[in-house]
DNA sequence: ACGCAATACTTCTTTATGGC
DNA sequence: GCCATAAAGAAGTATTGCGT
């Protein structure tokens, strides 16, 4: 990630274009996106703008010329048009999209029969997200190639980004161009009822004191990633987040202390001790950039005081899903204490980091014998060295005590694994379950619980169990492991090996 | 106008230090 | 132990100057 210098037309500029086009400031309106609001929009969005230039440019590279063309409000965010008349639709996904609302805009944009381009192109942050959205494509009825964002920037025409959903070898933007059949037609927006000069940016304003919408091109690429992981773990402590980012903790201070400035992230004390979320304010800057609901944004996760005058502990936050976080506060703590423990020692082993993901994107939806059925881990992981790729869901288990409620934890998992085709298919792989207790002894009957029930469903979990204690001494990745057939702690790398 | 190399400038990071 | 800040170095990017 690094930051970039960006171009804008001044008002000189603009008008310099009008004479030089011997346009009238009206038609100039109707040709390009210039108002105060389109540029407002334009610079909230500066991230997501950038990627789908990079993405244009490649588009450029194999077809110049092409015009470029960004929408407001449609479902796509950008059409490019190539010198013959095909045209190509861009709809990127930004990280803190849910799955509900972004299939809702891709099923808006199957619905809009009219304008259907030649291509969409599809921009998706995470390689869970990317397998989520290749599905989703093999139903839509328009010729669509998907991407990880990060490869999609690379940019470069001969660069293999582009997965169809039905082949399974990816293409190069180039080899998409010159198969790509018939003209198809690219949505218009109307026109701005009000259009205004888009005002001139002042390029001493690089503080936090900027006006809001140039927030994304004032913070620095270290601040953004701090945004992002705390959009993943509210609540987190600023030595847990210094795991998770793998930078020292003065960098963490620093970092944070300039965000905190920003009034984009916020210190609550909870359970004694400090803890870093994102302010309503930073949630709005997050949501904007990806073209997702604010309000819906502030009512999961604002830590916004519900009645002002009471004192700050759970039963007072307003947004639903970070209540229920701090309710569970040691519970949450301790996922983030075996997430930072993992990135650090991952880290320190050579494995590179490719994926964490919180528990609203860990959960998995099935069907299982007719009925709709869910997995809900407190986290999923990705880690990554070389080839060899490692998945896990993460249950956090400090309550299941009895057999009974042990043997209702893991009856969804056994639902999960039953159908072998299942959790290959969503993940290219087997991720496994690792579940840590915070005692030893609930640990050992547990794998004695776990153990009857897949000896009577016949179903095979590849099931990891450690405690608390183990993991705190050795940590995430060293000899703390037991499954239902080996008794002896192991470690569990090198094991879930996967192309 | 283009390509290349040198230089200037950013950004990110770590270590050290001191206050609470 | 936590947090803030300073200083200083590493890595990378942008700009300039030069030759063709």
């Amino acid at each position: 990630m690094k930051s970039t210098r960006r171009f804008c037309l001044t008002e000189d500029g603009l008008d310099w274009l009008s004479y030089y086009d011997e346009l009238t400031l009206d038609d100039l309106y109707r040709r390009y996106p210039v108002s105060s609001h389109w540029q407002r929009i334009l610079l909230e969005r500066l991230d997501a703008v950038g990627t789908i230039y990079r993405v244009a440019s490649s588009v450029a590279y194999c077809a110049s010329p092409i015009q470029l063309r960004w929408y407001r409000a449609l479902p796509l965010d950008a059409g490019i048009t190539l010198h013959d008349g095909r045209t190509i639709g861009v709809i990127r996904q930004g990280a803190t999209s849910d799955r509900t609302s972004f299939a809702k805009r891709v099923w808006r944009q199957e619905k809009t029969e009219v304008f259907v381009p030649s291509l969409l192109l599809f921009i998706v942050p995470d390689h869970m997200r990317f397998q989520q959205t290749r599905d989703l494509l093999t139903r839509l009825s328009q010729p669509a190639v998907v991407a990880l964002e990060k490869e999609a920037v690379l940019s470069s025409a001969d660069y293999k980004a582009w997965h169809h959903p039905r082949l399974s070898d990816p293409r190069n933007m180039d080899s998409l161009i010159s198969t790509l059949e018939g003209l198809g037609r690219l949505p218009v927006e109307p026109p701005l009822s009000r259009p205004s000069l888009p005002k001139s940016l002042d390029a001493n304003d690089t503080g936090f004191d900027a006006p809001d919408y140039l927030l994304p091109s004032v913070l620095k690429p270290a601040e953004k990633r701090v945004l992002d992981v705390l959009a993943d773990w509210p609540c987190i402590t600023s030595k847990d987040l210094t795991g998770l980012l793998g930078v020292s903790s003065a960098r963490t201070a620093e970092l944070t202390g300039s965000l905190i400035s920003a009034n984009l992230v916020t210190r609550v004390k909870m359970n004694g001790r400090n803890r870093l979320s994102l302010t309503d304010w930073g949630l709005s800057v997050l949501a904007r950039r990806d073209r997702t609901s604010v309000g819906m944004a502030r009512k999961r996760w604002s830590l916004f005081p519900r009645d002002p005058k009471a004192p700050f502990m759970w039963q007072n936050i307003s947004g639903k899903r970070s209540r229920q976080l701090a309710r569970n506060m040691e519970h949450t703590e301790a996922v983030h204490w075996f997430n930072a423990y993992l990135a650090k020692q991952a880290r320190s082993l050579n494995y590179r980091i490719v994926q964490f993901d919180p528990p609203h994107r860990a959960t998995r939806y099935f069907h299982h014998e007719g009925k709709l059925r869910s997995v809900h881990p407190d986290a999923f992981g990705i880690l990554q060295k070389e080839k060899s790729r490692f998945m896990f869901f993460l249950e956090w288990e400090n309550r299941a005590v009895r057999p009974v409620t042990m043997a209702a934890r893991l009856a969804p998992y056994l639902r999960y694994y039953s159908s072998p085709w299942r959790p290959r298919d969503e993940h290219r792989g087997l991720p496994i379950v690792l579940i840590v207790f915070n005692d030893a002894t609930v640990e050992s009957r547990f794998l004695g619980v776990a153990r009857d029930l897949m000896d009577q469903t016949r179903v095979d979990v590849p099931l990891w169990v450690s405690n608390s204690e183990s993991v705190e001494r050795e940590g995430p990745m060293g000899e703390v492991w037991r499954s239902p057939d080996t008794l002896e702690p192991t470690t569990i790398f090198g094991r879930q090996v996967h192309e």
